[in-house]
DNA sequence: GTTACTGCAAAGCTTTTGCACTGTC
DNA sequence: GACAGTGCAAAAGCTTTGCAGTAAC
């Protein structure tokens, strides 16, 4: 663990709620801590990260990756997103997040044994049009 | 409808299963048909019919967005995925989707007056490695 | 000295944009 | 003639790679 990693790992644990933070974000928090940081190292870092299972990739359809801490190392709950087409804002939920997790798991087990797969994650989203935006549609 | 929209169109619906087409591969597809058609239509055909809601654009991590045909201009039903990290490999699964679908829905609809939003889509992804990726791993 | 990690610059990829050309109404 | 659709080439954007330098053991 050296220190660009550290950095890294800080700036990821200090997320504020709602902040879905893509490399670059990542690395301008980072260089705001220690200038010297490239983003090379970013990427090569969250690479490791994702590996090692202790963040979690996300697309979001914006052409970019965002990242956030899996979870265990997060103060919430596990959540899925609900994300808007018009203006790329992307909202954690917890509604009904047992039921869900708990059909997930299912699922999982199911589809384990049936395809001879390994499961590590899972990712659900939905995409649709908050209400600011659907307004400035009209 | 010009001929190049229908081409894309047609490679589109004569899709086989578990195909899961990158831009360029339908690109190429279509140049086979009608060898004029240039990689900007397609990728400008896709959008407007994922615009229109007749297909369905996909991201399964691999840095190419995918597409497929939506609900109802399809033969199979309702289905999510199942990708390897490993390989890539991507599986259509429709175990429990009713049951998935029926909580989704209920998801959805929380969401929705919830957070004011229109919802018009969701994606459900499990990752994992397949069983050929597993044991090359050792 | 070997090894792991680094920044910088360059390259790689998919996707988008500018522009002139074509055909249609 | 306005307009929508097109191909080609160039640009854009995010991400990865090559390479030489540095620090740790």
């Amino acid at each position: 663990m050296t220190e660009g990693r550290e950095v890294v790992v800080r700036v990821l644990a200090g997320v504020k709620e709602g902040e879905h933070l893509s490399a670059e974000d990542i690395f301008l928090k980072a260089h705001g801590i220690n200038p010297s940081i490239g983003l090379t190292s970013i990427y090569r870092t969250l690479d490791l990260l994702v590996q090692l299972g202790l963040i979690n990739k996300f697309d979001f359809g914006d052409g970019r990756a965002r990242y956030e801490m899996a979870d265990g190392s997060r103060v919430g709950k596990h959540h899925h997103h609900l994300v808007c087409t018009g203006c790329g804002t992307i909202i954690d939920y917890d509604d009904f997040i047992d039921e869900e997790l708990k059909l997930l798991n299912k699922t999982e087990e199911g589809l384990s044994s049936k395809f001879g797969f390994k499961i590590t994650g899972h990712i659900v989203q939905f995409y649709g049009t908050c209400r600011r935006c659907a307004c400035s549609e009209r």
